[in-house]
RNA sequence: UGGGGUGUACGUCAGAGGCUAGACGGCGUGAUUUGGGAUCACGAGGCCGCGGGUUCGAAUCCCGCCACCCCAACCA
């Protein structure tokens, strides 16, 4: 991206919001615009921050064997009528919906009337099973009270995956298997997920798990474990066994390590078993020869409350601990680099061209004519590139001075050092 | 939906009955500048959230509404 041809002027950053002040800080710079409450648009970087949290995702669910689909955002009000679900989500009130003379539909606020209408069509026999179905799409909630800037909007880009099984046990093991691959993701994007028991820790049956990332921006609150790493909904204290269960369940004897954690909650999976099948009438010829209601799983990442919690963890700061900008992980950051060359400078300006078009694309180039160098290097902590290159006066020819965002550590390489170094940095 | 907070310029915010509503950024023009948020000059930009009231006079006081934010609740 050529800062030229961007549209941006310089940019002065006010009082921060204490509570998101990264977020604050993408509205401020004009990176994101809010038309009402839960209700944004994306600019270049945000939404290839996005696009990059959605490409990790997809990596991981198709290597964990995972099928990518799309599903309509527009649904129809017959499949919500099949699973009973359409007057209630309506009182509810989390439901647009759009009524026509032809006919009424709702904006998707999630998938499994659409998803069993998707199967029924094709797994008419347990040999087509198991499936497990995923999309990334836009849902639509009317949220009462939305939070957060992007942590939970009107409208938000979810991953939602549904498994379609013959029996319980093959239930069991496509949700071991996408909860391995959550787990996966969740590193990639330097989230440490906790998965927490959602149920009150009622087994068998419906089982369900939350992914609960520890952050001080958190909604939820989880009991953590710092000896092992077990998250517990808190809930758990309340049951008059609780002694007992924890030592049963999970092992623990000693409470006292148990510590309350702010934390968001990034994914949820679900073991849903036959209630939309059911209800839908959606069945498979089992090998007996008797049709059966698949037996299904669901499971949601929410896209872009996860690159909201990133961005607010890539906070940058000064030594007083003043936020002067974001620092986005490398492998996520759409732009490893931003360079900044001394414009009036031919020879730098050679260079940097030179620089910028050996990156393909993984650059950002300040080309912007009468804003001073000083503004530049400023200006460069709020797209969040990990990396600033300064091609000035003070730097030889043909070389680049670079500097880590996070941890300010320079260093001077040539051009062709540089793009490489910058490109392995993102393999990481 | 219960409780709380805030609405004044594009942004952050002053202004607590009195004349033509302010500051600092940002934006525009010109000059001087040019490595960590330059300086000066000039300029554009406001139905002070909306509606009603009190008053000679309202951004300011009163009533109603709306919007946004936060806490609970619910969700990804």
């Amino acid at each position: 991206m050529k800062l030229s041809k961007s549209g941006m002027g310089t940019i002065r950053i006010n009082n921060l919001d204490e509570m998101y002040p990264i977020q604050d800080m993408l509205l401020q710079s004009g990176q994101i615009v809010q038309y009402e409450a839960g209700i944004f648009a994306y600019g270049n970087v945000p939404m290839l921050v996005k696009r990059n949290v959605e490409q990790v995702i997809r990596e991981e669910l198709d290597r964990a064997g995972l099928i990518e689909v799309q599903l309509p955002t527009l649904q129809p009000e017959k499949i919500w009528q099949a699973s009973d679900r359409w007057q209630k989500y309506i009182d509810d009130g989390v439901m647009f919906t759009i009524m026509t003379d032809k006919g009424n539909y709702c904006m998707a606020p999630t998938a499994e009337e659409a998803v069993v209408e998707f199967a029924r069509e094709k797994l008419k026999s347990y040999k087509h099973l198991p499936v497990n179905f995923y999309q990334i799409g836009e849902k639509y909630r009317h949220e009462i009270r939305t939070r957060g800037y992007m942590l939970r909007g009107k409208s938000f880009l979810m991953m939602d995956a549904y498994s379609f099984d013959e029996d319980f046990e093959g239930l069991e093991e496509n949700y071991r298997i996408t909860r391995e691959a959550y787990l996966e993701i969740s590193k990639r994007l330097h989230l440490n997920a906790i998965p927490v028991v959602a149920d009150n820790g009622d087994m068998g049956g419906k089982k369900s798990e939350e992914f609960m990332v520890i952050s001080p921006i958190g909604e939820d609150t989880i009991l953590y474990d710092e000896k092992t790493g077990i998250g517990l909904n808190t809930e758990i204290l309340d049951r008059p066994d609780y002694k007992e269960y924890l030592k049963a369940e999970y092992n623990i004897d000693d409470i006292s390590n148990l510590k309350e954690k702010k934390t968001i909650e990034i994914g949820h999976i679900f073991q849903l078993g036959t209630r939309y099948s059911e209800t839908m009438n959606a069945t498979f010829t089992a090998k007996d020869g008797t049709n059966k209601p698949y037996v299904m799983g669901c499971y949601g990442i929410g896209v872009s409350r996860v690159m909201a919690a990133i961005y607010e963890n890539s906070r940058l700061t000064d030594k007083d601990g003043n936020i002067v900008g974001i620092s986005l992980p490398a492998n996520i950051a759409p732009y490893t680099v931003q360079i900044i060359p001394k414009v009036e400078n031919e020879a730098k300006m050679k260079d940097a061209m030179n620089f910028y078009e050996k990156m393909e694309g993984h650059a950002i180039l300040d080309d912007r004519n009468k804003v001073m160098i000083g503004e530049k290097i400023k200006d460069a902590k709020v797209y969040g590139t990990p990396f600033v290159a300064i091609l000035g006066d003070k730097v030889e020819e043909g070389k680049v001075e670079l500097e880590e965002t996070l941890t300010g550590e320079k260093q001077v390489l040539s051009i062709d050092e540089a793009v490489e170094f910058l490109n392995k940095q993102r393999e990481k």
